[in-house]
DNA sequence: ATGGTAGCAAAGCTA
């Protein structure tokens, strides 16, 4: 069971890429973010004749996230349940073939202590609270996702920036991104390619689109997949499809996978 | 170096 996670920037804009990739990769669940369209204006007909079942919770414009799996999608849930007053579409949950899954999207936070960056540590409370009820249920659980945050100095291209009071990198932003991974998660793309072996070095999601940071290979690893015990006891393979960055008008993202036996 | 590029939507906001 192959289970990808991908920040489209706009279904709409990257609905090419997201079909080729499809069926370049063929994942069984993707898990997608800044889809950037109301839930109505997701392009249902055209995934689901690829064989998809979809479930999406958007807003106008800004952020919206979705659930693709070519198995039914069960007991789907819109918003994260421990943040009734988020007025933001960043999280939407299902049960699918046993896993249940969630695809995530947290606040950029813009820069280090600024509204939006306490609207991130916001939310990151909120994703806790809510792992606490999810890991307490035993199951297969998969949360994938823009975590917006590069948890060590291995995630990012230039190590030293590791900790600076800038976004993506900072002390605060790692603190929370570590301490939900504590609650009981596995980090499944470290698990397979740990930073310490040559394998695991250079594992970025997402580049800049300015100042060919892709062409340079500035990136910084932000997208992950946390799996719950029972998920990573099945983990197999993982992998991040940094091609995709390469294509024509691509996504600023690339898609990050795992596979479950 | 406070730039640089992309998407939405129609000027500025967000990233």
């Amino acid at each position: 069971m192959k289970i990808a996670t991908w920040n489209v920037n706009s279904v709409g804009a990257r609905l090419p890429h997201l079909m080729r990739w499809i069926q370049e990769d063929a994942p069984d669940v993707a898990l997608l973010q800044e889809i950037k369209c109301v839930s109505e204006a997701f392009p249902y007909e055209t995934i689901e004749d690829m064989g998809y079942n979809v479930a999406a919770f958007g807003q106008k414009s800004y952020n919206g996230v979705a659930i693709l799996s070519k198995f039914p999608l069960e007991d789907v849930t819109r918003g994260l349940p421990t943040f009734a007053q988020d007025t933001q579409a960043r999280y939407i949950e299902a049960v699918t073939n046993g896993v249940r899954v969630a695809s995530i999207y947290v606040p950029n936070g813009s820069e280090v202590g600024s509204d939006k960056f306490s609207y991130k540590m916001a939310f990151y409370g909120a994703l806790g609270d809510h792992a606490t009820q999810s890991l307490s249920y035993g199951e297969p659980l998969v949360w994938g996702g823009d975590y917006n945050v590069a948890p060590y100095a291995q995630d990012m291209h230039d190590p030293a920036l590791s900790g600076e009071p800038r976004i993506l990198c900072s002390v605060e932003e790692q603190r929370a991104l570590r301490t939900l991974i504590s609650q009981g998660f596995c980090d499944g793309l470290r698990q397979v390619f740990p930073a310490s072996q040559e394998a695991g070095k250079g594992l970025f999601s997402w580049w800049d689109y300015r100042a060919g940071s892709f062409n340079r290979n500035k990136g910084f690893r932000i997208d992950h997949l946390l799996l719950s015990p029972q998920a990573s006891d099945r983990l197999e393979a993982a992998g991040i499809d940094a091609h995709t960055r390469g294509w024509e008008r691509p996504s600023d993202h690339a898609p990050v996978w795992i596979t479950l036996v």
